[in-house]
DNA sequence: ACTCAATTCTGAGTACACTCAATATCGAGG
DNA sequence: CCTCGATATTGAGTGTACTCAGAATTGAGT
């Protein structure tokens, strides 16, 4: 019955009447799904709750979503599809540590800074959060994950860029490693700041999941966060 | 209720004929669940499937695992428990590189053995693991989970005792860095070492996993498991 | 205006995880 | 052996994610 359409997709432009209605229904359950999973909870929330609000039948909230989950990746592409396209200055690292350096050096404060929205976001919405962070790690492939995945992938390379740029400063351990000697055979030089960048993503929705259930305060969790990236930018051999 | 130890198998003992029976109707549901998550996979196997099997009504099986996930944590609890115990001498690194000196050096030659075994496992399993690992990180507080939990959290310690070893020697980044200086404020000195468990383990399970999905073959597997706890020993600056 | 094939929508139907009130079973005390 | 409280078992019942065969709608072609 409301239509609080929002975040984005104006059906307008010239289209048929067919896909003009399709995009407003598609805009209608992404509008009633994500409103119900914020104020109920993603568990707490049924399908044919999501189809009432959006005034469609429940078998047509399955066309757009095929899957629950399904429905809950296209809220989080929409909401990050949205954040992204808002954001040009990156937020300044709301939790990289101000004054403490620690072994990661600055490396790790530039990294810091780009998953802090992340972060924020997962704190936010704890309950959908943990949803979230369980599907991007170990869900089936479908499409709107696919497209949640691409954020994902898209964050990793600016990690991995800025792990690769670390690695010649000092503050990266045995800086005179750069490209020549040890390894496995002949790979490409970014594959270590790739495996680096996942190890950073999944380290961090794992231990946000993990505080969660704990119940730790935000402060603990910023500490054990940056300890994290500390721990892949300098080893553990240099984290304190 | 719940009848703390026994772990499975053999009823035994002097016990009234209803501990029996229990312990009995346990491992029946424990054997069916088991052989059917094996040969039908987790999903589908229904819940009514492992009743019949166990020869119990559906309702019983509930009472020993108060859900499907909870069914599947127990078996695992029982199959790492059989490992364990089976296993006075550790495996030698069943996929630590043999030549190939990589940035970790030693000390993660120590890890890689550790986490050999599971690695093992999950590759066997590879259904299942997915759901196990899914569950690991990201799954509701309940008895089996945590019993399997308390399997984790000893590799877990067995991973951070070897990083504390590996900080000491030579492979470790700014080997000098020892105790003194760098990191936050005054916290137990195994805090980054227990992080860096913690950090392998999400690692190579959301690890096995992308592989799994991607098929990737298992020597490839190896390979970016290596780095993994190679980026975790020595950190981005080290690992080639 | 009138087909008509293609697409979209619909909601009753299905499968299955989980619940719970009733029932069966046990064993300790008489 | 009998009683009775405690505990374990049972299976019909419930909620809900998901399916699918038919109904409705659209727009291109005539």
């Amino acid at each position: 019955m409301d239509t609080r359409d929002d975040t984005e997709l104006a059906p307008s432009a010239t289209l048929g009447r067919r896909e003009r209605a399709k995009a407003e229904k598609r805009a209608r359950i992404l509008a009633a799904a994500r409103a119900l999973f914020e104020e109920r909870g993603f568990e707490r929330t049924s399908m044919s709750e999501v189809a009432r609000a959006a005034d469609v039948a429940e078998g047509t909230v399955f066309q757009y979503a095929a899957t629950k989950v399904e429905l809950l990746m296209m809220v989080v592409d929409a909401l990050w599809g949205a954040h992204e396209r808002a954001t040009t200055t990156p937020s300044l690292s709301a939790f990289a540590a101000p004054g403490a350096a620690t072994a990661g050096g600055e490396t790790a404060d530039r990294i810091a800074e780009l998953i802090s929205p992340l972060v924020t976001a997962m704190r936010r919405w704890s309950e959908l959060a943990a949803w979230v962070a369980r599907e991007i790690l170990f869900g089936a492939d479908m499409p709107h994950r696919r497209r949640v995945l691409d954020h994902v992938d898209r964050l990793e390379e600016k990690i991995a860029a800025r792990l690769q740029d670390g690695r010649a400063d000092a503050s990266g351990a045995i800086g005179a490693a750069r490209d020549g000697a040890t390894g496995t055979a002949g790979e490409e030089p970014g594959a270590a700041a790739a495996a680096g960048a996942r190890l950073i993503v999944a380290g961090v929705l794992a231990e946000l999941n993990r505080s969660r259930q704990r119940r730790i305060d935000g402060e603990n969790v910023d500490v054990v966060l940056r300890r994290l990236i500390d721990l892949v930018v300098a080893g553990a051999g240099a984290a304190r």
